[in-house]
DNA sequence: GTCGGCGATGGTCGGGCGCTTCACGGCCGT
DNA sequence: ACGGCCGTGAAGCGCCCGACCATCGCCGAC
């Protein structure tokens, strides 16, 4: 079996390859009559354009990049990336778009994958997870010239447009439910602080805490792991003064947190409140089922797609979008705090 | 910024392109010297091979394709998936291949995907998962000399080769260790019925009892959603004669029944053992902790990929092999059953 | 009334994207 | 004179598109 060119549709349809290519392209230069001719033989044989000719012609590549940069066997844990990836194929598709994807180690092997693929035209644009403070991904891909969209921001994304989440608001919001829950000791489990997101919603924190008189918050850090978030908690609740309330950046670590307040013979939420930032299925698997932040991330990756094809088409300068704020779902896990 | 071509290396370096291609491509045909000086150059130019242009020469599309079938909505919640493709990726970065991913719809969606990159040409080989009884896939790929390897199986592969994930082992290994434990009463909540890898299970599940003379155990469905799930065990949990012991086809559908028994008051394990296919961080989240079936993910996956570059470069007839057996790994959601 | 010119229509031709590779051709040593 | 060794030229992968060309109908000039 044979990939059918579109000589072959030409020597079946009797016509030249360039009317077959005009037909196939709805360019004017062909009788309808020559170009239903045309289409039908083409249907007939199955022809699909050869996506690398039309590449090397100085098309489309035909494919927008994604790279991930997580140790591998926590990419799993997080729904986040494929929720993600999940949206922005709804939008790809419908453009027969191909995604490609590749997990890399760190921040330079990122940085060489988006000049290789670049170098080799294997994709029409990419998209960019987590920014960071002076982000060096930003200026490598702006002297590409390689068409971008970064989740995060909305600054230090230079002329690259970005959809941020609206991480201060939605920290503003977890705060203030708090507070209004009478809870005045607060905790802050955090990610990596060169991410510009916890970046945002650290600042927000001690903000809103300032504004409203409650004491300084703690922010601690706590990656991805569950001994660092697990550990971190046990700390936070071992202290003095430990807080009545802990938000988590993500929902896995406050999963965590959760088990290890349970193991320490804490009643949540009578004596601590837990709050976790995504939710998930993972929120709602234990028991209490966990307060979220939620946000809805095959929409977002969806809009992300939308943008990059913008990007594509019209070159650089697109404006950057707010995403849809965060919905805080308030479940089992917080409550009044109840003095003891 | 203009990507560089052979043509501007040739013109630098003061040779012609063909030198310049068998320089870089360690052919025969320069002196050494040469071929020093053509490095050089290239590398100074930053070139790097337009994948197009390669691809349209005949050679390689330079990527590998992977359609995953799920609904949207649960893509993320299992970590089987994300496992699974950092594994490949392993493999794939090794030899600068790229990933192709496409979420589709259903099995009709998964085969036009296989058509439109086989006529494309956007990929050298597949990776097919989830193999069904009379898999429409396999004669199709057959058809189209797509390379591919499937995960899952051995029968019904047709000439594709496959990964056969030992699950007919894993699940007498499972029953053995329960009927140590004392337990008569199995049951065991399956995906769905058309999956290869289930019925093996039912298979073997009903097998190693009918060998022991263990009563007839119970085959219940439930895909993966929650309340499916749920709703599965509460119905086990509330039948005259109910098990003592559950086996279910996933880990988030184990600790979804782990939440369902807590609630409905059973202890366990003292009342209640519970195992699951598939480790992962969940079912060390939860509390008890769950026993598990463990196999490791990205190194079948990676195993896949090497299958997969094998068959591409010696052609069909490759063999199938069977994946790292699983191993079980007993934790607190297992023990003796106690009768009351 | 006839005829050249002209625009529109519908098509063909061929080059070239970047790379590989086959066929050949100098040049040297034996 | 002849066989390596190095190196060049050119073709061609499939597609797109600018340049060109034939035909025809229409119009105005004579």
């Amino acid at each position: 079996m044979k990939r059918p060119t579109i000589a072959d549709i030409a020597g079946r349809a009797g016509v030249s390859r360039s009317a077959v290519s005009f037909a196939l392209n709805d360019q004017p230069g062909v009788s309808e009559e020559t170009r239903q001719r045309v289409l039908a033989v083409a249907s007939e044989l199955g022809w699909r354009p050869h996506s690398a000719a039309r590449a090397l012609r100085g098309g489309r590549a035909g494919a927008i990049g994604l790279a991930l940069q997580r140790p591998a066997r926590l990419l799993g844990a997080e729904p986040f990336t494929m929720e993600l990836i999940s949206g922005l194929e709804s939008e790809l598709s419908a453009r027969s778009c191909g995604l490609n994807l590749q997990v890399v180690e760190d921040t330079e092997a990122e940085i060489a994958t988006y000049r290789r693929w670049w170098a080799e035209h294997r994709v029409d644009g990419v998209i960019v997870l987590n920014l960071r403070d002076d982000d060096p991904r930003v200026s490598v891909l702006e002297d590409l010239h390689l068409p971008a969209v970064v989740i995060g921001g909305p600054a230090g994304t230079g002329t690259l447009p970005s959809i941020w989440s609206q991480d201060a608001a939605g920290m503003t919001d977890v705060v203030e439910y708090l507070a209004a829950l009478g809870h005045r000791r607060l905790a802050h489990v955090a990610g990596d602080p060169n991410m510009r997101h916890i970046v945002d919603r650290t600042t927000a924190l001690h903000e809103v805490c300032r504004l409203r008189g409650l004491p300084e918050p703690v922010t601690v850090r706590a990656d991805f792991s569950d001994e660092e978030s697990a550990q971190a908690t046990r700390r936070l609740l071992a202290s003095p003064d430990r807080p009545t309330a802990i938000i988590y950046h993500t929902d896995l670590t406050a999963v965590t947190g959760l088990e290890v307040a349970l193991e320490m013979g804490l009643s949540v939420p009578d004596e601590l409140s837990l709050v976790a930032f995504n939710d998930s299925r993972l929120c709602r698997l234990v028991n209490p089922k966990l307060t979220a932040l939620a946000h809805d991330i095959p929409g977002r990756g969806a809009q992300a797609a939308r943008m990059l094809f913008a990007a594509i088409e019209a070159g650089p300068g697109a404006d950057s979008q707010p995403a849809e704020p965060y919905r805080l779902l308030p479940r089992g896990s917080t409550g009044v705090y109840r003095t003891r």
